[in-house]
Order: structure tokens, then C-alpha cells, then sequence
DNA sequence: CGGGATCCCTTACGATACTG
DNA sequence: CAGTATCGTAAGGGATCCCG
């Protein structure tokens, strides 16, 4: 049997949980840098490259809901808000660790097999097409 | 350090080629079964609770161009098409195994957590609205 | 500073019908 | 059997404005 127990139906079920969690395009992300340590609101925006304003708070909100992050309020003037991971969002990207170092492994291999399958593809469009008269 | 090295925009952006391939709604549950042995197109159709005619091939394509399986034809009348994960899928796969393990071993954790949050949303939007009548 | 509300566009996805 | 083609809907996400 492989590492992952059970029928596939069920891990697959489960697969699905996470993926609704850190599949989109942004969750991971913000992840990534909590790890490193606590961040205000601003300091992320400015981290984590081309997300907007408002994705990060859609982001943020998500992950709280899930228990990955905390977000505290100091009630004071201009706001000051901190978000950190918490203990099971820490293990959250730390069982993401094996995809990453996949990536980084394939990652040429990956490329490589998109470019053949569009060259293969766009031949046959080619040649299925007459070039008009 | 953690378990990645490297800067953490670095491993994130890593991350987005993998969700890319396979974050979306079928793809792991479709590597998932051909990771128990080959499979026909009819056959992943019945083995994924769900997924229509369409997504499967679209999956199956998007799969085939990452490289992550290989799809077979065999020219015979009714046409015989077998789909395998390639070594490199195997290896992907494997890769997640943690996340599997991770979301069984979190999952109540992370309804609760769910749960917690909602209700402490909508008692804020109960409270805000005075009951009718 | 840290958002919420709104508008709008692009994708993803599903249902259905047709085909070699 | 193993798809392709077409259509309609829903969700994801970006830009902008506003507010305490």
C-alpha cells in the first residue's frame, strides 16, 4: 500500500479540505510569510507581491475562520493589527514542506513537458489547417 | 531555518506552479485514483463521485501536460483509451501525503474552529439588527 | 492604518447534445 | 467508448472609492 492509507475516495475527500483552504490563489502565500513571524496588515500587502487590498483581506479572513491564523486588534490611534500563524497553521506549511521541495525538483522537468505537449499540439492544429489558398 | 530554505517569496512562488497543477477541483482526486494502477476513461468517470464528462477530460489534459500522466490509445473499435501516472506523478503524489495526513489528523479541529468563527459572526450580526416584531 | 462596499471582468465549472 | 462543441451560471479576483 501506499503512504496514505484507506480507499482513494476517502483521501481524495479529504485532499479537498485543504485544497479549499490553501488552494487558492493567495492562502499559501500569506502562509509563507506568517512563518516567518508575525506581520501587520500593511507589511503583508507590501510582502506578498501583487495581491490586492482586498484579496488579502478576503485571505486573512478565510485562514482565521480556519483556525490558521489569529488576528489581534490593539485599540489604539492610527490601527494597529497583528496576524500570526497559529501552533496548527505552523504545521499547516510545515506539511506543505514536501510539495515545495517537489516543485523545486521538477520544476524544469515541468516546463519541459508543457513546451512538448504545446509543441505536439500546435503542430497538429498546423497541419489540420490549410493555409488559405 | 524551517524545513524550506530559501527566501519565503521564493518557495511560495513555487508553490502557485504546484496548486496550478493541481489545486483545482479534480485533479488530485483523479491522480489519487491512478495512483491505484492504470485506468480507462469510463472507469475514472465512475471512480470520481461527481465529476462530469467534461472536467475529466479537461483534468486529464491539463494532467497530461504537466506531465503527470500519460494517456494511451489503443486503435480498436469501441476505441480503448488507458490513462497511467508517470514516474514523476508517483513522486507528486507522494509528495502529498503529508497534506493528506495533516487535514486527518486537523479535521475536527478545523470544523470547530469553523464553527466557532461563524457563530461568533453571526452573533455580531444578530446583535447589531434588532429582532422584528 | 486597516479595512468594508461596490463594480466588473475573467475563469472554472456543470449540463446537455452530438460524434467517430 | 471516449471524447468534442456549445452554452449558461457561479465563483475568483482586481480596481476603485470610502470610512473610523
Amino acid at each position: 500500500m501506499t503512504a496514505t492509507s484507506g480507499r482513494p475516495q476517502q483521501n481524495a475527500g479529504r485532499a479537498r479540505v485543504v485544497l479549499g483552504m490553501v488552494g487558492d490563489k493567495w492562502s499559501l502565500l500569506v502562509v509563507c510569510h506568517l512563518d516567518q513571524g508575525p506581520r501587520r496588515f500593511t507589511e503583508l500587502k507590501r510582502a506578498v507581491e501583487g495581491i490586492s487590498q482586498r484579496m488579502l483581506t478576503v485571505t486573512l479572513r478565510g485562514l482565521e475562520r480556519d483556525g490558521i491564523v489569529t488576528r489581534t486588534v490593539h485599540n489604539v490611534m492610527p490601527p494597529h493589527v497583528t496576524y500570526r500563524l497559529t501552533p496548527m497553521g505552523k504545521t499547516l506549511y510545515e506539511a506543505t514542506t514536501p510539495l515545495l521541495q517537489w516543485t523545486i525538483k521538477h520544476l524544469a522537468h515541468i516546463d519541459a513537458a508543457r513546451e512538448a505537449y504545446d509543441a505536439r499540439t500546435d503542430t497538429w492544429l498546423a497541419g489540420s489547417v490549410q493555409p488559405e489558398h
